[in-house]
DNA sequence: CACCCTATGTGCATGATGTCAATAAAGACG
DNA sequence: CGTCTTTATTGACATCATGCACATAGGGTG
């Protein structure tokens, strides 16, 4: 098998991948915020809920992510000091990220709904032999 | 915004962009081979029944993944010169290609749980406020 | 021949993502 | 104080998926 090849349903340390869908970490992590997690190193592990292995994502990616957001708009962010260790930079969903987050789920609902279609044909096609 | 972001639910031609979902014009091409269509520039069009719109697929994109298939041992191929106009590279499925489309097909029925589940957090937090 | 259509392919650029290293601050401990 | 550990954040680089521009070639049509 080539390389990069991702043999689904099989590699991946056997979870079933949400990151076969592009950006997907990003309405993650808008949603998570929108709860109660609030800074980066807290969202790895909130991140279990939706089918994120443990270790599977690192760190760098969050913050990176977060950055992009902040600079597009979706997220603010301010420093909280106030807790012992290393200051956090906390985020909040700002208006338009919520608009963006509510985009990123009817773009979701269409994306199942194409998955849907292709499984029907497959299962069809195969039903037809 | 930043260049590079895809405007989900809005951008992006008006489709519902079954492109969300990486390499997902592997198992479009496997199961269309399956069917009837069997060159490459056949393929283009036959896509549009996988929620492609016309044009929005370029066709060095197809060649490059039946190339990369054929290497990864899923379809075979032989070259068609009765018709006329230029020869045709003629594609079939192989029994390992069959198998890479069930282990896709798997693989899809998993993404597409996830993201109810994702649709789910998400109308439920917002029916709780 | 000039031009167009079908058909296949190559090369390059960009964007998304993974991996690894580096920085920094606060508390614990000798 | 010096340094070790934990928490938090950032930067640099590599890889992979994809899109776009362009090259090639056969055959029909004027």
């Amino acid at each position: 098998m080539p390389r990069g090849h991702w043999e689904p349903g099989g590699g991946f340390g056997g979870s079933a991948c949400p990151r076969r869908i592009a950006r997907f970490l990003e309405p993650c992590l808008l949603l998570l915020l929108r709860g109660d997690a609030t800074h980066g190193y807290g969202l790895l592990e909130a991140l279990r809920q939706f089918g994120f292995a443990p270790g599977t994502v690192d760190a760098s990616v969050i913050y990176r992510i977060l950055r992009e957001m902040e600079q597009a708009g979706w997220v603010s962010s301010q420093w909280d000091t106030t807790g012992s260790g290393a200051p956090r930079r906390v985020y909040t969903v700002t208006p338009d990220g919520a608009e963006y987050l509510a985009a990123w789920i009817s773009d979701l609902r269409a994306t199942r709904d194409e998955i849907d279609q292709f499984i029907r044909a497959y299962t069809t096609q195969s039903g037809e032999r």
